[in-house]
DNA sequence: AGTATGATTTCCT
DNA sequence: GGAAATCATACTA
């Protein structure tokens, strides 16, 4: 069977570790196809994998195993769905986060996109993004590409392998792929799980988790005690 | 250029 | 009640 580099990614590419996916989806096209008029495409150049063994990940704390039952509450029960759904959730009740679910139904498993590089339907995207100053605002971080293409809450669990949204081939980057820490949470933060292409304009501008708790500890070093639970 | 803060909703303890 | 996979704006220097 021919792998037909034209169409979408098929639910294979996506049944495996959030860690192999994760590097892989660099380079590769997101696109939404609005209209029989309108395509959206970007570039991805930034994702973050979340994995079952993370403290970082939404679906921590459900029972994950053929033995356990999986309870069936909050938002993380959609991570285990089949791979290359959407798990689309609301950030600081505000911003829409794109996932691809990976690992096999069952396992839990997904990769955020973080920030894609805008290849067609630039009009598009400034129309959803009035306040961005210029191309690179336009995507270069999570919540902004979601905004530039009309992604939320109606994506949320639908296919990604198939129109209107789904990812595709593209050439292979010539940029060099580069790790740090996930980007903006506070628990599992050592895990360099971030992957980006070195030098692209449209990765996001964000600390590194792990950098950022080293700024914390360094500025609350020598203070007084912070007074705790005073109810 | 760097740092701080408000917006706003869902989920968890 | 508080934190959260963020962004835009208003500060300070």
């Amino acid at each position: 069977m021919r792998d037909d580099r034209s169409g979408p990614l098929q639910a294979a590419f996506f049944d495996r570790n959030a860690l192999e996916v994760a590097p892989a989806l660099l380079g590769k096209l997101l696109v939404h196809e609005i209209d029989a008029e309108t395509k959206i495409v970007g570039r991805v150049v930034e994702t973050e994998a979340y994995t079952g063994d993370d403290a970082a990940f939404h679906a921590w704390g459900i029972i994950d195993g053929p033995t356990g039952s999986v309870v069936p509450s909050g938002r993380g029960y959609d991570l285990f769905a089949p791979p290359g759904n959407a798990y689309v959730y609301l950030c600081y009740g505000m911003y829409w986060m794109l996932n691809v679910v990976t690992e096999r139904e069952g396992v839990a498993g997904c990769v955020l996109i973080r920030a894609v590089e805008p290849i067609a339907g630039i009009n598009e995207m400034y129309e959803r993004r009035p306040t961005a100053a210029n191309d690179i605002s336009l995507t270069d971080g999570p919540g902004k590409l979601t905004m530039a293409f009309g992604i939320d809450k109606d994506h949320h669990k639908q296919s990604l392998c198939s129109p209107p949204l789904y990812f595709a081939h593209g050439p292979p980057p010539a940029e060099a792929i580069r790790t740090s820490s996930r980007i903006g949470i506070t628990r599992a933060v050592d895990h360099q799980w971030r992957y980006f292409l070195e030098g692209n304009p449209w990765v996001s501008k964000g600390t590194p988790s792990d950098v950022a708790a080293e700024r914390r500890r360094e500025r609350h070093r020598g203070r007084p005690k912070r007074r705790r639970n005073s109810s």
